[in-house]
DNA sequence: AATGAATGAGGGTTCATTCAT
DNA sequence: AATGAATGAACCCTCATTCAT
């Protein structure tokens, strides 16, 4: 029964990888069945359906990520290094082996557009997303709280926006770089650095600029 | 020869709305014919591959995006007052009926991820596609001089990232908004005019925050 | 009326050019239009039905034929040296720009095995075709009588079945050396001026070998 | 895995038969899988594209004829007598059941004229297609040493030649004799059997004619 | 009469999924 | 339980032929 287990883990690996590399659509069962050295049959008889070998792999990526989030919100440090610990997790899967965890996900946001998912898998899903946001709340409060974070730009949207707006860029730019040629220009780790600056130098100061 | 217009423009309408709808690779050749009312060897003779298809809608769109950034580039405004209304111009592709532009570029930057189109048409995607990153060049150049802007923060690479993650995430963000049930949160409009505050008064004052 | 039968013989000569590069399969009506300044629904106004342009263009290869062995029957000549011109004749059409008219004959024949040919017109070129037969048996009849030929050997089918064999082998060779990359070996010319000589010399002298 | 390979030549069959009676370009994927009742993907499971199918075939057809040369080859009569047998082999095609391979391979050197090939595969054909060749070669250089076949006669290309061009028309009158009504008179068994004796006496008698 | 436009009926091929061992 | 074999539905694309101007 362990060795079911790994059985499952190689279909799953595989499939990550193929995923990744070639996008849910243009992955087979049968390539992938064969990079797992197991039978097409067998790997549907581990995942009735395509998609819920792509449900359970967004599922570990998202799992994968949770811990991170988690050691943040749970450590010694301020509400604003927490902060700024967040914005540096964000930037690292642009530019880390971690990448493909982003890229999957979002294939995903992608994928779920026009394939109707079962509600109660993405509801799921869901959840584990929306962590991550609470995390960052969590972190808005407690730098108010130890004086870290200036109360007043804490309260309002802004912060919350830009970090969204910043996670959504980040998932397209670690997508992006898999293209070759792509279209769209991904800006230099510099930029985003410059960028957490801006957040960070927001949320200390209180006032309007 | 009025009526040849009008049924390539039958089949594009067609074509794009199934795409925004279905997206590019669920939606047939068929499909589209039968939309535009008609037969599949019609829509080929026009289109001889659905990839040239799929291009010139695509161009199509980008090609109703720049007009509106010529005319914030050749006002009278200040480079603040551009800067101000490329914000706002994005902002808008969320709320309007133009979202289904946006949507349809989101979905392509996907396609063309996996499926290789020819570099020429490519090149020409990406010149319409780059101008708008002029515009904004310009703009901040010509805030420098007019004064609206500060020379210092000008000059770095924030505002530029700034912009970019920005329009990034517009565009998914109109792309989401297509979702039924979407497992993104999408920010508000507030939350979108907060940020774009930030931005403003970071362009405004000169100095680190 | 004279341009009607130029814009004629214009989309024959694009349909003979093209057919003999391509063959009949892979020649479509709209390329033959092209290569003759029509539109497509006028080359099937002269020729309704693809078939019929074949057939036209078949029946005028062999009425070009015909002549070159009505010339040689008419000639002053011995039997035994119309013989010889005949299979000149027929090395020539290997060797010489004639070739594309060998070459359509090989591919019409291959072309009426699995497409049913109206009878009608299938006799008429059939009366062509066999009409060179009958130059044959002619110069042999001639030969014998004014001495050219040994009577034993005429009176056989051997001459006759070798003239065949010749000649079906001679279309195939045309044919063939289309092939960039042939997988039968073609004869020299070399080669087939000795069939000849062994021909000829078994006409002359009786008795068998 | 006895049922696999039953199943395989199910369809190999359905495709030689189908090929044969129909050509292969008439004949569709569809129809062979129908015919070997089998599904299409079935098909496509065994043989990846419709030209491997067609290779695998003549391929076959061409490997049913070499052993048939081998044993003439390896046979204990004299050259003179080799050749002979492989003479009443070619014209034994056309009168036999065998039928259906010569015009499968006549088809075949049709089919590659218009449809490229990959090189490899056509190597491999071209390879057992020239052996028989070399049987000729090495039956005519037995005879002279032997002295069953006259040395003057063997060297020269005649008789190559001859046996070339008799080769072809076999096939071409195997193809033919398909024809309902042949628009090209095939000559009767008595005919080729008499050019027979016209090549083996030329090779036993030195000196021309 | 001349023509470009229009089209349906296929043809080859793919793939998620089921069957049978 | 594990698997290779089997498959139909669907997709993109082509082309001889007809339609409408």
């Amino acid at each position: 029964m362990q060795a079911k287990q790994l059985k499952r883990q190689q279909m799953l690996a595989a499939a990550r990888h193929l995923f990744t590399e070639y996008g849910f659509e243009r992955t087979t069962m049968q390539k992938i069945a064969d990079e797992a050295s197991v039978g097409v049959a067998t790997l549907f008889r581990y995942f009735p359906r395509k998609e819920l070998l792509i449900i359970e792999i967004i599922k570990n990526v998202i799992e994968e990520m949770v811990p991170h989030f988690d050691d943040i919100n749970s450590s010694s440090s301020s509400g604003y290094e927490k902060i700024e610990a967040i914005i540096d997790a964000y930037i690292q899967y642009v530019y880390t082996a971690k990448r493909d965890a982003v890229t999957l996900l979002e294939s995903f946001e992608y994928y779920i557009t026009y394939n109707p998912v079962e509600e109660d898998l993405l509801n799921e899903i869901n959840q584990s997303y929306t962590k991550i946001g609470r995390v960052m709340n969590q972190a808005l409060e407690q730098g108010v709280e130890d004086g870290s974070i200036s109360e007043e730009n804490a309260k309002n949207m802004t912060v919350m926006t830009m970090m969204n707006l910043f996670g959504i860029a980040i998932k397209k730019y670690a997508f992006l770089s898999l293209l070759p040629n792509s279209i769209v220009p991904v800006p230099s780790k510099k930029g985003l650095e410059e960028v957490k600056q801006l957040i960070l130098s927001y949320l200390k100061r209180g006032g309007t600029f």
